[in-house]
RNA sequence: GGUCCGUUCGUCUAGGGGUUAGGACGCAAGGUUUUCAUCCUUGUAACAGGGGUUCGAUUCCCCUACGGACUACCA
């Protein structure tokens, strides 16, 4: 093993929002990366020209940070092998192309895409398959077949693309960190185009190769979709000799649909009611895809529950704080097999840390939604309120209706509760609580308490029909915290008008 | 179709030649609580199938099945 420093790059495509198994990938190089002390890298592939979304490359930026993490180098912060963007990178590719020519590892292919198209819908046709390689080659339309000056003339047409010569019948084999040894015959393998001079940009393949190399990258961690790719991937960096300086490579199993089969995709968050994407995201065509930020995630529960699927210490613990994902984190102990998404288990994380949240940083998240609806309460009252009502909660967007009436008396009573605590007695046991409240000056939760129990019990009286009729009065149904707790909060004068209210409304 | 990768409770997973196959989510029951929630206890439920190897395979090997990815002048 070397002892260079660890450099991994994220390299996303800006041709729409980041899914959640991206950011799953971005996690694991990032913490991969700080674990070493090594660099987290974004470089944008944009080579392909045609499928560019504006708006995407911020996307990505905005939801890495979003997540907690940070670039040290690339696209945005920018370091000592600008620009990240390959776009922008485009003048350095092709003499690397050329270079594989002049070495012989390449060569020159002047077939149309017609020409193409119709060969693999006859092999198609015939059950074989169609592989552009060692057995094709010669008889296809390439600089392999034809003198200088002929190469010359059609390469003047500009109408060329660069293709990789895959070695005949050669058994590959890799390693992969989290999958051991992959092995594969080049037979199986095609002559990938490298350049195009469509738009003189090289392909995934060559341009993925080439900047890997040049911003020094050790170890490249991404999604099992590239695991086919990568005999071509080690092929290329040996036509190149650069054997000795090739990354390692990890290949991360993919996020699939929590129900039935396949990927992950953007159309089961519809279908299902979660989301894919970890910020909301407005296509160019005006169509909005929900996010996790915005469905109430919180990023530390977020960067969690993606930690863990796929990945796990060995230990039974489940909660992690970023720096402790770094401490454990291990290529090693990644998954090989593909996790189903469980949108339960989501929002199961995000209850965890809603628990545990300060009630202070929760005030500041609650008001906006109080202020909407009119209520303009202080910061301390507000956060007195989310400190009783967090462990009832999933999402900020769950405390409205667990605390409306500690803003607003509540306007109708829960039918069920009525028929069953409402009786003949009750409006004469509220009035007595009424009277043990004012008689306690200044108001004290404790005192009141003792004060409203000693009454029950002295008077041989049901707890649960008292107490569960009290809190239909000043709550409008069966729930939340301690009658007391709410009292001491919404004050003895609201609570006493609110028991008056309710004897008025429900009668007898 | 071809190539590659994978397969432990419904889901995320631990484990790994001899275990009562462990945990979490979910679900169910009970307890605590004035209610709801939290919390606690318990329950539910898994080694895809078939062949080997072995005294013994869930664990190692092979085959099959199933699942997934890839199969563009996309990434």
């Amino acid at each position: 093993m070397s002892s260079k420093k660890v450099r991994v790059r994220f390299a996303p495509s800006p041709t729409g929002p980041l899914h959640m198994g991206g950011v799953r990938t971005a996690l694991f190089n990032y913490l991969f990366a700080k674990q070493h002390g090594g660099d987290f890298i974004l470089r944008i592939e944009d080579t392909d020209s045609a499928r560019y979304v504006s708006g995407a490359e911020q996307y990505i930026i905005d939801s890495i940070h979003w997540c907690g993490m940070k670039f040290d180098e690339g696209v945005g912060v920018g370091g000592p092998h600008a620009p990240y963007r390959q776009s922008e990178r485009k003048d350095i590719y092709l003499k690397y192309a050329e270079q594989l020519i002049a070495s012989g590892n390449a060569y020159y292919a002047f077939d149309t895409p017609e020409v193409l198209d119709k060969l693999r819908a006859e092999c198609e046709a015939k059950k074989e398959t169609f592989i552009y390689n060692y057995s094709i080659r010669n008889d296809m339309d390439t600089s392999l077949n034809m003198s200088d000056e002929q190469l010359k003339e059609r390469l003047a047409e500009g109408k060329w693309v660069v293709r990789f010569k895959i070695p005949e019948n050669e058994v590959v084999s890799i390693n992969d960190i989290i999958r051991d040894v992959v092995t594969v015959n080049t037979n199986t393998l095609d002559d990938k185009v490298l350049f195009k001079s469509v738009d003189m940009l090289p392909t995934y393949h060559l341009a993925n190769i080439v900047d890997d190399k040049l911003m020094e990258i050790t170890h490249v961690i991404r999604g099992e979709e590239w695991l086919p790719s990568l005999p071509l991937h080690v092929l290329l960096y040996r036509a190149f000799g650069w054997e000795d300086t090739m990354p390692q490579f990890a290949h991360l199993s993919l996020l699939l649909k929590p129900d039935g089969k396949g990927k992950l995709s953007k159309r089961d968050g519809d279908r299902l009611g979660f989301p894919v994407f970890p910020l909301e995201w407005k296509s160019p065509t005006g169509e909005i895809s929900r996010g996790y930020r915005e469905d109430g995630y919180f990023p530390e529960a977020f960067v969690n529950l993606l930690a863990l699927l796929g990945w796990n210490p060995g230990t039974e613990q489940e909660i992690f704080a970023m720096d402790e994902l770094i401490k454990l984190f291990s290529l090693e102990r990644v998954i090989k097999s593909g996790a189903k998404f469980n949108p339960d288990k989501a929002k199961w994380f995000n209850q965890q840390y809603m628990k545990h949240k300060p009630n202070k940083e929760l005030s500041q998240l609650y008001q906006p939604v109080l202020k909407e609806k009119g209520i303009d309460k202080s910061d301390e009252y507000v956060a007195a309120v989310c400190g009783l009502i967090k462990e009832r909660a999933t999402f900020i967007s769950d405390f409205w209706d667990l605390s409306s009436y500690f803003f607003t008396a509540p306007t109708t009573y829960d039918d069920k509760v009525v028929k069953k605590f409402w009786k003949e007695e009750t409006p004469s046991w509220m009035l007595k609580i009424v009277e043990i409240l004012e008689s306690i000056e200044p108001f004290d939760k404790e005192v009141a308490e003792h004060a409203v129990h000693d009454w029950i019990k002295s008077s041989e009286l049901n707890m649960g029909q008292v107490m569960n009729a009290f809190r239909l009065c000043v709550v409008g149904a069966s729930m939340g915290p301690s009658m007391f707790e709410i009292a001491a909060l919404i004050g003895k004068e609201e609570v006493i008008s609110r028991i008056k209210k309710a004897i008025e409304v429900l009668g007898k």
